[in-house]
Parts: C-alpha cells; sequence; structure tokens
DNA sequence: TATTGTTATACTCTATAACTATA
DNA sequence: TATAGTTATAGAGTATAACAATA
C-alpha cells in the first residue's frame, strides 16, 4: 500500500546532503574491502565488471570514465597479479580483450560476496515495502 | 502519512546492487565537479570539512580515514594554492589547526552550490512525501 | 584518416618508517 | 612515554602527448 501521494518538489538540502554522506559510506566500505583483498577500488570495479563478461580496453575506460592509457596501467597490474588475461578481439585486429582468469573469478566472487555481508545490514532494518521504496528511488537517482 | 508497515526482511542482491551504483554515480558527479575547480575528490572533502569549522590535521585524518602524513601532503598542497592556512592549535603546542583562506571559502561554496544543482535533479522526480521517505532510509544507511 | 592500444612522462594520492617537538 | 605532525621514500592511480598497428 503506498504512502499519500503528493506533487514532486524541489529536493530539500538534507536530501542531497544524505544522497552524498551514504554515498561516501558505501564507498568506504567498498575500499575496505578492496584494501582486504589487496586491490584498489578501481580494480575491484574491474573485477566486478569482468565477472560476467569479457570486454575491450575501450569499454572498459569508457564505463569507469578513465583514459585508455590509464586502463593499459591498471590492467597490466592485475594481469602481473594473474587476475586477469588479455586476449586478441576476434573481429578488431586493434581490440584488446580483458577477462578474468579463474583466480580473478575466484577474487571477485569471494569480494562480492563480502560486498553484500557488509552492506545488507545497513539496509536490513528496512521493512520489505520500505526497500522496494528506496530501491525505487535510488533508481531514479541513477539515470 | 506512512504506509502500511511491513515486517524487517533480508535486503534483496537488487537493493545493495542500487546502493552501490547510486553511490559510483554520486561520486562521479562529486568527482566531476572537484575536477572542474581544479580540485582532487579528496581536497573537496577537506574544503566541505573546513567550511563551517577549523579542526586539527588528526581530527581530519581520522574522519577521512588516512594516514597524518597524507594529510601533511594534501595540506600542504592546498596551502600552496592558497586555499588553507596553519595555525597552530592555542591549547596544545603539537597541534596545528587547519581552516579555509577567504579564497578557499568562495572556492567551497561555488562548489557546494553545484553539487547541490547536480544532485538535485537525480531527486527531483520524488514527491515531499518519498523525499522524506528517502531521507530517511539513506540516514539509516548512514550509521 | 580514424581508431585501438601502448609507452613515456609527470603529478597526485596514499602508506610506512624515521624523525622532531610537545605533553 | 605517548601523541601530533613532518619528511623521506616508494608504489598505485591518473592524465597528456607521442607513437605503432589496424580499420
Amino acid at each position: 500500500m503506498p504512502s499519500q501521494p503528493t506533487e514532486p518538489t524541489q529536493p530539500s538540502a538534507e536530501l542531497v546532503d544524505m544522497l552524498v554522506q551514504s554515498a561516501f559510506t558505501t564507498m568506504a566500505v567498498l575500499t575496505r574491502i578492496a584494501a582486504a583483498h589487496d586491490l584498489s577500488l578501481t580494480q575491484l570495479r574491474v573485477l566486478g565488471i569482468l565477472r560476467d563478461r569479457q570486454v575491450r580496453m575501450t569499454e572498459l575506460a569508457d564505463y569507469l570514465g578513465l583514459e585508455k592509457s590509464t586502463m593499459s596501467g591498471l590492467i597490466a597490474r592485475a594481469q602481473a597479479r594473474g587476475l586477469v588475461q588479455r586476449v586478441p578481439n576476434p573481429t578488431d585486429g586493434r581490440a584488446v580483450d580483458v577477462r578474468l582468469t579463474a583466480v580473478g573469478h575466484e577474487l571477485a566472487n569471494r569480494a562480492a560476496t563480502r560486498v553484500a555481508a557488509e552492506l545488507a545490514p545497513s539496509t536490513a532494518g528496512l521493512s520489505a515495502n520500505e526497500q522496494r521504496r528506496l530501491a525505487g528511488a535510488l533508481h531514479r537517482t541513477i539515470s
């Protein structure tokens, strides 16, 4: 049963502040988990992206909002640790695809489990109804 | 008028995912605004913290989760740009207080205005009622 | 010509360790 | 002795510019 609908209004300064605070809290959790696995936040994101697909360097850079030269270094370090592999793109001779190794997959899965476990409590006090509403609201903040 | 209360439940994977996505989106906005003012995200945070108070190096480091040596470099660069000042703490001869200069204040205010302006649209579609509920929910994710 | 990716270079961010000064 | 802060050092993350290979 939804609340009484009200007119859309200008967001309060408190809400924006809350959004920022919540973002920093979430990032702190992610950064801590990354560090516990000897990864940077960016590397953790890369592993997350590659978990279910294999993408080209440029796609990765675009998605993360980084320069391709930055990706080269990032992937080089991950590769040196045996977490990812570079494979030639089958249809474009210039492109390089990146994918997780078995070790990378295992690490990505372990980290993802930790993330879910650590962030879950922060929303565990919410009722199912509130969770749906929060997810819906956050979804609108994303697009 | 609140919704029909329901029992607290385990947060869905989607909600956790949404929290993470929303955090990355928010951080991207903040990072972009910081860069537009030639600041790093951390420097922007420092300006934000110092906006309404003057704190010691260690407090700053603790709040940001950084080492004090990291703070020394960070503050040194901000000071070189004329954004902050180091002043001796009046009651503890070992401590150093940091505070914004007039230029730093102006920059902090301009950045804060931009942050509010850019994040507001993401929540503008929500009704006042929904905004209150989102703020409340986010607040609970923070503690 | 335009795109994909790498390399060279430089600067910021970050931590660890060693140090000075004050409590 | 313990705490506050700085400096020296080193490594990761980042961008810009120049480059090679492919489209």
